[in-house]
DNA sequence: ATCCCTGGTCAATAATTTATGCTTCAATTG
DNA sequence: CAATTGAAGCATAAATTATTGACCAGGGAT
């Protein structure tokens, strides 16, 4: 029970100096953190040892349990909220600036994540796992977060081309077929030479995986699994990092369960993890 | 801050004393209720006064208002994990895992945010702004980044020159000097190559910025300015993942406060997203 | 009315717990 | 190799907490 609650339901049955401890307590918990018992005793113009008897008559061991079990009682309580609250009167602008961005990203995150069905999400990285090849493009900004993937995608031991040029994955794609995948980073879903891409590829029998912003776009239309990013600011280049942010954590979601589906590749995922650590560092 | 999260945050910098009472603290932090500093020494087999100066250290006033924090922090997250346990029994399972890594993504970020002083971040947006050129490298997992930023700083109209070949960038660095800045990403930052480069671009009177992980690493000391970033986990890919999330957002903070320091670079990056979106959709 | 008992309080002090000064030792640097 | 630095422990001071015993007030019982 909480040591709030059970103080309140024995008030009755107290002493007149005990009531006194007792209403302290309860209208000034949250400054108990800072108040030995001796102090508590001197606020209340009583002496220390009734202090330390009133706690133990409670049932606590002594003055520092109760006052452990008063500290979680306002945290549970709290939930928190206050801390964070007092936390960002405090803080500096810049760290607002930041943890308001991080703010935009989690709405961003949550959007997303509602806006995948998981069978959508099952079924992509089921295609991945399975795929023979799987090439993967992503133009201009998108060419970060294709060869990011791509590298992750080969640290498991998955055969991974990738490019931003598309002359050249073009090329590369006409050896493609049944059993490969291609995916698509595309914001906005609508670049001719991706679709035209996209299109060529399932003539071959390939399967299709896009990732593009949650808009109607050509892109999405063609895909055999289309990944959906949700993500708005009034700012466009804050819309843009927190678009970049959501498609980021979708991925990194897709990557973890492709590791953890799979045992051989988790090992795969570890050896490689440790191979790349010493080549960097000698 | 979570006591927890702060022990997490600098315990690759404690000595072994002080990480194994981190770990103690970390892994059994129900049971310091019941532990006065010198049991906890007993427990671990060292002095009672290295429990206190370790809870010194961390900021704690001693080690009882480190138990209370700590009483606290275990209070709220007791309050967290049934109710996320309630979400989990109604939700499916790969929500839960978005859900629990996005966790940890906003753990690491504020670590990093925690870890990172307004001045310096202030200091490094200044240094890019009045930067004659920035040179940007990062080599393996850290290209990444590393190109993205790049990307924006050009954007901005900030002249830059990046590249992950060590070589390469040896010699274009070789033009650079005073009132020119090398941005060095590199997550253990001990890279003998990039430390070579970063002691002769010193030596040419340039200034070095280095973002590295919260640990201390020859690159980060030999900075100007040197950034951090924390995160934690015991899978190695996921902590990789987590790690890559907190510097992103970094970036994305200093990238703002460049936006929104000077009105002319604001218009410049509007022009160029505006012109790069016709570039990609005619 | 006196006595005795009981419960409550406090001052004094014992016991425990925490904090600090100082020493030693090992690692690092010049 | 000397000098410096920093971590860790020991001894001890300081503080906090717990207990003891004395005192007193109130409420019956003799």
């Amino acid at each position: 029970m909480s040591p709030l609650v059970k103080i309140r339901s024995e008030r009755d049955q107290m002493s007149a100096v005990e009531r006194r401890i007792a209403d302290f307590i309860l209208e000034n918990a949250q400054l108990l953190r800072d108040y030995s018992s001796q102090q508590l005793a001197n606020a209340l113009g009583i002496s220390q040892s009734s202090v330390v008897k009133f706690t133990q008559k409670l049932g606590f061991k002594g003055y520092p349990d109760l006052k452990y079990s008063v500290g979680e009682a306002i945290a549970r309580a709290d939930n928190g909220e206050t801390a964070v609250a007092a936390r960002e009167v405090v803080g500096r602008e810049q760290e607002s600036l930041a943890t308001s961005l991080w703010r935009r990203k989690s709405e961003a995150e949550e959007a997303t994540r509602l806006i995948n069905p998981p069978e959508v999400l099952g079924a992509a990285v089921d295609a991945l796992a399975a795929a023979g090849k799987v090439f993967v493009i992503g133009v201009g900004e998108d060419d970060i977060y294709s060869r990011g993937f791509a590298l992750k995608l080969s640290m498991l031991g998955i055969a991974t081309v990738q490019s931003f040029d598309v002359a050249r994955m073009m090329a590369s794609i006409s050896s493609g077929g049944k059993g490969d995948v291609l995916l698509i980073f595309s914001e906005h879903g609508n670049h001719p030479a991706l679709c035209k891409m996209g299109r060529l590829f399932r003539d071959q029998r390939g399967r299709l995986l896009t990732v593009t912003r949650h808009t109607s776009n050509p892109l999405r239309a063609l895909a055999d699994l289309a990944l959906l990013v949700s993500a708005h600011d009034e700012q466009p280049y804050v819309q843009s990092i927190v678009y970049q942010s959501a498609l980021q954590h979708l991925l990194d979601g897709l990557f973890i369960q492709l590791c953890e589906g799979d045992e051989r590749r988790h090992a795969q995922l570890l050896a490689n993890l440790e191979r790349l650590q010493l080549l960097l560092e000698p």
